[in-house]
DNA sequence: AATGAATGAGGATTCATTCAT
DNA sequence: GATGAATGAATCCTCATTCAT
């Protein structure tokens, strides 16, 4: 057990800890002591790697976009198909890994955070940019005015979420954004 | 100046304190003692009308959304034209009253706490239950689907909503939401 | 045991308490809890009352500073005659309750404290203005230069002060004072 | 790079970089971390060296005597005169680099230390008693009781020290010092 | 020789809550 | 009805110190 180049191992450890600990308290009021236990490393030692709570955070929510991120890159690379990307995309929004606890809660707590702390609306802001040029080029030759169609697309994914991920766990999100979608592009269902 | 039947003027003050505080602070971190300072009160008689922190958020999350329902029956009161309610409520969701920091504070907070606090998640869904019954309401006769049209319309103006109020202050959103019911109803625009 | 009206008598423990622990550690590395507990409440009194530790420990020196002005003036109010002025304040400066351990130490963190703290460099100052303007006057009329004696006594007093206290308790400092004195004055001893 | 006899150097960086840390700082509430790695170290490294904080503190106090020791020398050595001697001495004390800020910082904590450490006092007790045996020495065949005059010179010298050093940058301590030996050897100015 | 890793202990500060008056 | 008094519990953060490598 070599005791060198622990820093990224233990910052790792703790990112993952600090997304636990949200998604199992449901709010951002865990101290970085249960984040540290639960990593498996003194608080002290957390502080040390990350300076401040708020950095936990912070580097929970980047790693949080990182994770959504992915998912969209992995439904993208599944089609080759041009006029399948909106779909793609959509599907990414609601898969399961996004309705994970964890993942919820951190998402909830990122609105809140968002109000107060800058750093956090700037991740939120890239996220929804990044969403909106998605979905801008995927419907661009599909509908109209892509500009608005993604805005609108956009808007209601982030509708969805909330619904299913708080107040109706049970409904289908995915096939309510197909129809949406379907409603755009004038397809008949 | 008579000592009784000061409880509702009170627990009214304290209520109202409390938005005003979370709005200035944007978060959940506001302490009793703050809030009752703001309601001329000692934090004391707060716990003994209120019985504890919880509680005084609860009752100021009753009053958000109350103030929300009466936004929405004013509009709707507005017009007899019942091809002209989905436009009203739209209206309502976006109200500037909607966008006062306090407000939108409240609100996200609000998602935050849904996730651990059983009386908040049931204030939310009673939220949204009741704007889901109102659009599908509005929209019957006007598209195929009432039921359908009004889950994504709802979503849409939730979604906007968090868009509009934590990153893009400046947009319209209004103007979206009619889009988007144009593009439901099959109205050219 | 009336329990209003305590601020005043829970602040005066607190000072005193304060000169006691300190005068005990001989440094300011006390802690608010030590001061506290000593002064019979918990720490968050403590801090309710005063704000923090530093403005506990500003309050010990204003404290300090006023029984060394009682004393001076003690010793000035035995005298009518003008010229035993000089000596009274002499006296004043090396009265036992200056030589006490939790004044001397007081006395000492406060040179260290004056370096960082604005506050207690200012009330270090104001020691000093009001010694050295004692001084002049009780030697007008003595001695040729009031200003410059002063100057050399005040100086004379603290320098004294800091050896016999600090490292030689057993010296007699009063008679040397009052042996520059007599230099200064021309008097034959 | 010899891996070898790095010890004494390693101790010098430390104890360097503790004296302008402190000087920085303004007090003794220096962490050790900080002092290493000004030094250009790691934490750990410094308390092999050293063994703990304390040493380095007194380390470094045994440094600022032995640079105003060389002070002393280097003044003394200037001139053949024996009734030069206590003139030397004096503008020693108040050579620039005594009021050095790291200088001045050392000296205040210094006499903080005192009260609770041993070896800081001894260390103080041992400056004292060099500055007053030189100053007999220097005032013999000058003053009728070189003893006694030594004694005031000394005292004043701390005095006029702190005075400068904390609350009156601008004076001129080293006229007044002389004005002093003036009225003590009888010259006139 | 040198250091990154790691922690235990402690300390200031905050706050919801209770209680005597 | 109303409040000042009071506190226990908790939390973030710091730091001297130790240890394996």
């Amino acid at each position: 057990m070599p005791k060198v180049g622990m820093e990224p191992i233990r910052r790792a450890a703790l990112v993952e800890a600090a997304i636990a600990t949200i998604g199992e308290t449901g709010s951002l009021d865990v101290t970085v002591s249960q984040i540290a236990k639960r990593a498996g490393m003194s608080s002290a030692l957390a502080h040390h790697y990350f300076g401040g709570k708020d950095q936990i955070f912070l580097a929970a929510m980047r790693q949080i976009l990182r994770d959504y991120s992915a998912e969209v890159h992995k439904e993208l690379a599944k089609t080759t198909r041009h006029d399948q990307r909106a779909e793609a995309i959509i599907r990414a929004n609601f898969a399961d890994s996004c309705f994970d606890p964890s993942a919820v809660s951190a998402w909830m707590t990122f609105y809140g955070q968002a109000q107060t702390n800058a750093d956090a609306l700037r991740l939120l802001t890239l996220y929804q940019r990044r969403l909106r040029s998605n979905l801008i080029h995927a419907l661009r030759g599909r509908v109209a005015e892509p500009e608005i169609g993604a805005e609108l697309l956009a808007a209601l994914i982030d509708g969805l979420y909330i619904r299913v991920a708080l107040t109706a766990p049970d409904e289908d999100a995915e096939a309510k954004a197909f129809a949406m979608l379907a409603q755009l592009t004038g397809d008949t269902q």
